[in-house]
DNA sequence: GTCTATACAATGATAGAC
DNA sequence: GTCTATCATTGTATAGAC
């Protein structure tokens, strides 16, 4: 791997565990095992590289959404899946956890792949939940668009109630909160007509 | 009110805004118009000072939202009043914003106020949700633990969708979205066999 | 491309005068 | 109680040699 990829995955990796203002130009350059002078050489400066990092989770983040919305089953095991995947919960979102850093949100640059990652994400999954009505995998009633916010929402949300606890059972508890809820506007397949 | 109290409340504004890591005694001190020696007068230093106005944050909290469980209605009345309640959305959570500020997590002593909050406030939710479903007030089905963890995640993560789009259109989404999943939940006072 | 040297402000605190 | 030094360390770079 090239000395400028290691400087990005490590920056990535300090912007998910200490955010933005807790990154210090030193630490990246200790944890990629490169001087300063090879940092300055390949990025501007710290925003500079915490954007190609910012971009570069937010890649990723959006191709484990996308294999799970995009999985088979009906709306709701699309839904399901998304909710339960594998996550390092106390680690928290490495997209999600920049909106509480002044110095990102300040920045529209650095806000920029931020804001349209979540966007995409709840637009992604109200298109789910869309579908998952006009299938009649979904209850009728139902508003994608609100029903994705609250699914985005409870997943970050529970973010901070796992670390808050300093363990991820809370994390599990909203997430089949919500899931107890959705079930119960999810119809089963009738075979009676058939 | 005495110069403690303004370094108080100067932390309780700078750790808001900019977290534990961005908030510098400097800035304290200047937001509360003291002198160094003052601060170092009252508190042993900024990780004293931020508990104070951490605690401080945290009785506010746990202040407005007793007012809202408490109110008059039934158990989805007040679950909806909570989720409804006056917020500064894009300001986010005081408390909750501190659960991704590593030296709050690490620090055994800053991070209990912030559990210990966070987990008064699901049991309170589960406490009238629970209460709600003896009454018939909720359905049978709901698990009052999963529900109120749902709700708070839904709070915490909405704050995260807001700050992300500058709006706090998504906040409102994400709550309304939960508050049709829990209304479909939340059978009608039936007056047809009275 | 990478390294070392240098710079200069901010951080988080201590000491001692008043 | 508050103020003004003072201090060691870190943060965020720039300059120039190799």
């Amino acid at each position: 791997m090239s000395t400028a990829d290691r400087l990005i995955e490590s920056t990535q990796d300090l912007l998910w565990e200490r955010g933005y203002v807790g990154t210090s130009p030193k630490a990246i350059q200790q944890r990629a095992g490169a001087g300063q002078g090879s940092m300055y050489h390949h990025f501007s400066g710290k925003p500079d590289l915490a954007l190609a990092a910012i971009r570069r989770s937010a890649e990723q983040l959006r191709a484990t959404a996308e294999a799970c919305l995009s999985g088979p089953g009906t709306a709701y095991d699309r839904v399901r899946a998304y909710l339960l995947r594998e996550r390092e919960v106390l680690r928290g979102c490495p997209i999600g956890r920049l909106t509480m850093d002044p110095d990102v949100i300040g920045d529209a640059a650095l806000r920029e792949p931020v804001e349209e990652t979540l966007d995409w994400l709840r637009a992604r999954l109200a298109g789910v939940v869309s579908e998952g009505v006009e299938r009649g995998e979904f209850d009728a009633g139902l508003d994608p668009e609100r029903i994705a916010a609250s699914v985005v929402a409870t997943v970050q949300g529970g973010y901070v109630l796992a670390r808050a606890a300093g363990s991820p059972a809370p994390f599990d508890s909203a997430v089949q909160g919500l899931l107890d809820l959705l079930a119960a506007r999810a119809p089963r397949p009738r075979r009676s007509a058939s």
